[in-house]
DNA sequence: CGTCCACAGGAATGACGGGCGG
DNA sequence: CCGCCCGTCATTCCTGTGGACG
């Protein structure tokens, strides 16, 4: 109790002393403004479609597509909220469930959270996906009410699961009485479409709504919009917003890395003591972001995976040019018997490979040499020092990086 | 112009741990 | 406690292929 009046004090001191932030909440993702700029249009026709809900109307699925941080995800929730409001003010008998598939993992884990959206209870693993849908049914039929479903990274659940469930839930209405379901998909992969059999995706998409990525001035205005609540007055260098709004428009015009710059610099300038943030603190807030991202994407990657990434970045070390494969899956051997693991097949690491590119840690593609050859060209998407910084956290790693040269010797002296 | 390298990357299958209902 | 199903990771086997070399 009295720590927590201890600690509580010091949160309010550092609140009140805070000559930068006046509420960093609302520079955070999960904020909702109640003020999207440059999107009233695309709210205006969500409305539209999902208004009929209120009358107990089934209204059209809707499909929204765009880049990450166009905004996709704030308007629907946005107008969900807006929706919710007014069906509890009429009385009227709406539910609606938000899941994002890509959080949510697996298709069980989806259908979970929709039933618990209608108040059907189920174990949280163990049951057969069938019959979690049927207890979904049996929920809905019971019930009486409109569903709003709304699936967030659609793609991601495709990817991993197919199209089936998709398919189930965009006819479940035929074998309803009294409920109607609607679902408005999310997806920033266009290409998602090409996956889905025909008969989901004309049902999916009955309307569709394609958001744009910002430019530099939209970005600029809503930062504005939001650091005029998230900063004190004057703390703020407008060079350091603009630069903000420049730098996130030069990456796909991505809103959420327009907010994490602002914030992290924020952050930055309120650490040093400084009163103002300036344009070097954007600067330093790019790479420290950058920095962060690959320490914690490293710490986390299984031990193969980090072995496979110790292999390249050795590589890099002697000769930054070509990496194949089967390089990468030499020293990757040596490493496990310098560890006393036993390595993994080459099928195996190739996919591990794969994954390392995909979060950006590698950056590979496929060549061919001819006569010698199809395989993948492989380098280090990020700098060596901070692959060596993040490696320094494991005992094991540091201490092969540190004196691993010996078998490099003789697997590079081929050329 | 065909061959053939060194892999890419799909499909099927297996081993294993977790969690459930009965 | 058992049998069952699931999800994850890994192996095995496989077919496919761009282009330098002969």
């Amino acid at each position: 109790m009295q720590q927590k009046d201890a600690l509580d004090s010091i949160f309010e001191r550092m609140l009140n002393q805070s000559r930068i932030f006046r509420d960093r909440e609302v520079l955070q993702h999960h904020y909702i403004p109640n003020k999207l700029p440059h999107r009233e249009e695309e709210i205006h026709r969500i409305v539209e479609v999902i208004a009929p809900a209120l009358k107990s109307y089934k209204c059209s699925n809707l499909f929204i597509y765009g880049k990450t941080g166009t905004g996709k995800t704030a308007a629907v929730k946005y107008v969900l909220e807006r929706l919710m409001n007014k069906s509890r003010e009429l009385k009227a008998p709406v539910r609606s469930c938000y899941v994002n598939c890509r959080l949510a993992g697996t298709e069980y884990r989806v259908l979970s959270s929709l039933c618990s959206a209608v108040d059907v209870k189920v174990p949280f693993t163990g049951l057969a996906t069938g019959e979690i849908f049927e207890r979904l049914k049996d929920g809905l039929n019971s019930q009486r009410s409109s569903l709003l479903i709304v699936l967030d990274e659609i793609d991601y659940l495709v990817k991993e699961c197919g199209d089936t469930s998709l398919y189930e839930l965009t006819r479940v209405n035929e074998s309803l009485q009294g409920s109607r379901v609607s679902i408005i998909g999310i997806s920033n992969d266009l290409r998602f479409k090409e996956l889905l059999d025909p008969r989901v995706l004309s049902s999916l998409s009955e309307e569709e709504i394609v958001f744009k990525p910002y430019n530099a001035a939209e970005l600029r205005d809503i930062l504005q919009e939001r650091a005029k609540l998230a900063f004190q007055e004057g703390a703020l260098l407008e060079g350091a917003l603009n630069l903000c709004a420049a730098l996130a428009a030069a990456e796909h015009g991505d809103a959420r890395r327009a907010l994490d710059l602002l914030r992290v610099a924020g952050e930055l300038a309120e650490r040093e003591g400084a009163n103002l943030v300036t344009e070097e603190h954007v600067r330093l807030a790019e790479r420290r972001i950058e920095h962060d991202r690959v320490i914690e994407a490293v710490r986390n990657l299984p031990l193969h995976s980090k072995l496979v990434l110790c292999s390249a970045y050795l590589l890099a070390k002697v000769d930054s040019s070509r990496a194949t494969t089967g390089d990468i899956y030499g020293i990757y051997c040596e490493l496990c018997k310098e560890v006393g693991l036993e390595p993994l097949t080459q099928r195996r690491v190739s996919s591990l490979l794969n994954e390392l590119d995909v979060i950006g840690l590698l950056s590979s593609n496929v060549i061919s040499m001819g006569r010698y050859g199809r395989t993948r060209r492989i380098r280090l998407g990020v700098g060596r020092s901070v692959i060596k910084e993040a490696f320094a956290e494991d005992e094991r790693l540091k201490r092969l990086i540190d004196h691993v040269p010996r078998c490099l010797a003789a697997s590079t002296r081929r050329s």
